[in-house]
RNA sequence: CGGGGAGUAGCGUAGUCCGGCUUAACGCGCCUGCUUUGGGAGCAGGAGAUCGGAGGUUCGAAUCCUCUCUCCCCGACCA
């Protein structure tokens, strides 16, 4: 690559719009370039990082028996009620119609694509197991883009697919896809780890998520320092900090007005962990109270697996109709309404709660005696300092971006689809599937976040849009001869011909980030020599000019050594 | 959708409260010439914006009013 006649549109600036670090960097360094909210154009230097990004993730896809694919990106309606997505996924997909006027999507997924082709395609348990995948480009119309390439309305997915007879094939195809993913994630570069995750729209069964620290990041995963319980947040157990015993006598108190938790506790002179927060929520139409203390929060996933995906917090009507005051001063005393409360308050016995009569609170129930509450279970958000669920430790909180989503579907899609198989006896039965995504230009961009440093960024070499850069300074033959020999070589050279100012080269080289840099100038040149710097420890020999392509292939080939090892 | 911020030249900004010395300014970038060349160079010339859009108020609007579009950030989704 010669880069007088290439485009690496740099930028001097931040751009306005870019706020996190990836998105300010691929801009900067002319990697991509919006063209509406969540929507990007990749330009050359970012499509060789993605373009990297997919051959190793294909070449571990293969190596556990995936058999690549290509899907259609567009999919008629009725495909997607067949499975009950049309609707379950609402205003998130892409939906257009033809000129005959038939209703089509644009697919935010593939598992019904998937198991419609295995409907057809698969007969006898003999053909099991099999592992489809595909790159494909996934349309999703996000609620709201954000962060960049973090979170696009158009993006690269692999996704993959298992296809068992039953569910020990379906634990051995999860288990092969959780240790390709740890293999590909790690010759990318990424300091990645796994956590315990939650299915959501996909399916029921087991999920793991591949998780990045970052600042950026937009779930939070939360780690056990002692052991290795790791869980995205909304999955996450723990065990509660416990609260302050409450010694006061039961009493009615005039609370005019005072609904949240922070005013409650305010007025009454107790700690928010001292208060009962109780949520009505109203499921086909009957009444449900929840119960969790007042300094956690509910965890929506964990409300829905307990009590399914019915639930409509209360109406003001319906509070009044069910425990006789208006929301914001219920409480779980004396109601007839079916209640459960939450682990944490199985910590105490005495708490503040709302009074069930509007303007009044009470203090000092205790739950044992003055609620009837039919279990305790697992229903908060648990959070940094909480206990961790396996050991002595305490729970700590971190922000990260989700590179990979792995989980066990089940027979849900496959039923749907009609995809089964006749089994050793004979005997129709529906495939087991498991699905596996990773995003492609999300990986790019949390590599971002975890090499550029001061200024710098350095890609590991394995996904750097070129191996070296030979940067010249007023200079050109010698730089020529280089970028040859590298090239013959087989390595990846991109030559910085261009007449500028030292200093803008540099800066436009360390935004940039290829990892290997040979500066050729006259002050080197004048001893028969140039430096080699690698990016990132910014490490830099000074070697003879005829020395410089060994040295630097060597390096090279060192580093990708060392990631193989991995 | 709720809450917050922002749209002025390719990029980054000033000007907006308090209409008029604004022919809309500045830095970077861009073009021409000469000089310069190890961390964003110097001099001299030059091109480039009807101030997101539409209406309105006014003798006069980037600036005031109404409507509208777009983008970014924080929350409900997910790779």
């Amino acid at each position: 690559m010669i880069w007088s006649k290439s485009l690496v549109p740099t930028l001097r600036e931040d751009p306005r719009q870019a706020e996190n670090l990836s998105h300010k960097i691929l801009l900067r360094a002319g990697f991509v370039r919006p063209i509406a909210s969540g929507l990007y154009n990749y330009l050359p230097f970012g499509l060789r990082v993605c373009q990297k990004i997919t051959q190793i993730i294909r070449e571990e896809m293969n190596r556990i028996g995936g058999q690549e694919m290509h899907l259609s990106a567009l999919s008629p309606r009725s495909m997607w009620e067949q499975s009950g997505r049309w609707n379950a996924f609402g205003d998130d997909m892409f939906r257009l119609k033809d000129r005959k006027q038939q209703d089509l999507a644009l697919c935010p997924t593939h598992e019904e694509v998937m198991a419609l082709i295995a409907s057809k395609e698969l007969r006898s348990y003999k053909e099991l197991p099999q592992i489809w995948y595909q790159f494909q480009t996934k349309f999703r119309d996000e609620p709201r883009p954000r962060g960049g390439v973090l979170r696009t309305r158009q993006f690269t997915m692999k996704d993959s697919y298992s296809f068992d007879l039953d569910y020990e094939g379906l634990d051995s195809s999860f288990k092969r896809h959780s240790e390709a993913y740890s293999r590909m994630f790690t010759r990318m570069g990424h300091k990645f780890f796994v956590v315990q995750a939650s299915g959501g729209l996909m399916g029921a069964g087991e999920s793991h998520e591949f998780m990045v620290e970052a600042e950026s990041g937009e779930d939070i995963s939360l780690v056990c320092p002692e052991c290795d319980y790791r869980a995205n947040a909304e999955v996450a157990e723990g065990k509660p900090v416990s609260a302050p015993i409450l010694e006061m006598k039961k009493e009615k108190v005039h609370t005019p007005n005072l609904k949240t938790v922070e005013e409650v506790s305010g007025f009454l002179g107790v700690k928010p962990s001292q208060l009962v927060k109780s949520i009505l929520f109203m499921r086909e139409g009957k009444p449900l109270l929840v119960l969790v203390r007042g300094d956690y929060d509910f965890s929506d996933e964990k409300l829905k697996r307990a009590f399914g995906t019915g639930l409509e917090p209360a109406e003001n009507e319906d509070a009044e109709k069910h425990m006789g005051a208006s929301l914001g001063f219920l409480g779980p005393q004396g109601v007839e309404v079916e209640t459960y409360a939450d682990l944490s308050l199985e910590t105490c016995d005495i708490y503040a709660a709302g009074a069930n009569e509007d303007d009044y609170h009470v203090v000092g129930i205790s739950l044992s005696r003055d609620a009837n509450i039919k279990e305790y279970m697992d229903l908060r958000t648990v959070r940094a300092g909480d206990g961790c669920p396996n050991c002595k430790g305490t729970l700590s909180e971190k922000r990260t971006i989700e590179l990979g989503h792995i989980f066990k579907l089940g027979t849900k899609y496959s039923e749907a689809m009609g995809a089964s198989v006749l089994d050793s006896e004979g005997a129709e039965r529906p495939i087991v599937m498991g699905s596996y995504g990773i995003g492609v230009e999300r990986s790019m961009a949390a590599l971002i976040d975890q090499y550029y440093a001061d200024g710098v960024m350095a890609w590991p070499v394995v996904v750097a849009p070129y191996e070296v850069q030979i940067l010249s300074l007023g200079e050109n033959e010698v730089s020529e001869k280089f970028f040859v020999d590298l090239n013959s070589k087989g390595l990846e050279a991109a030559w910085d011909d261009r007449d500028m100012a030292p200093g803008a080269k540099f800066a436009d080289a360390d935004l940039v980030g290829i990892p290997y840099r040979i500066v050729v100038g006259p002050r080197g040149l004048k001893e028969g020599k140039v430096d080699i710097r690698k990016l990132g420890t910014g490490e830099t020999i000074n070697v003879a000019v005829d020395d410089a392509v060994r040295r630097v292939s060597e390096m090279i080939a060192e580093e990708k050594a060392d990631g193989c090892r991995n």
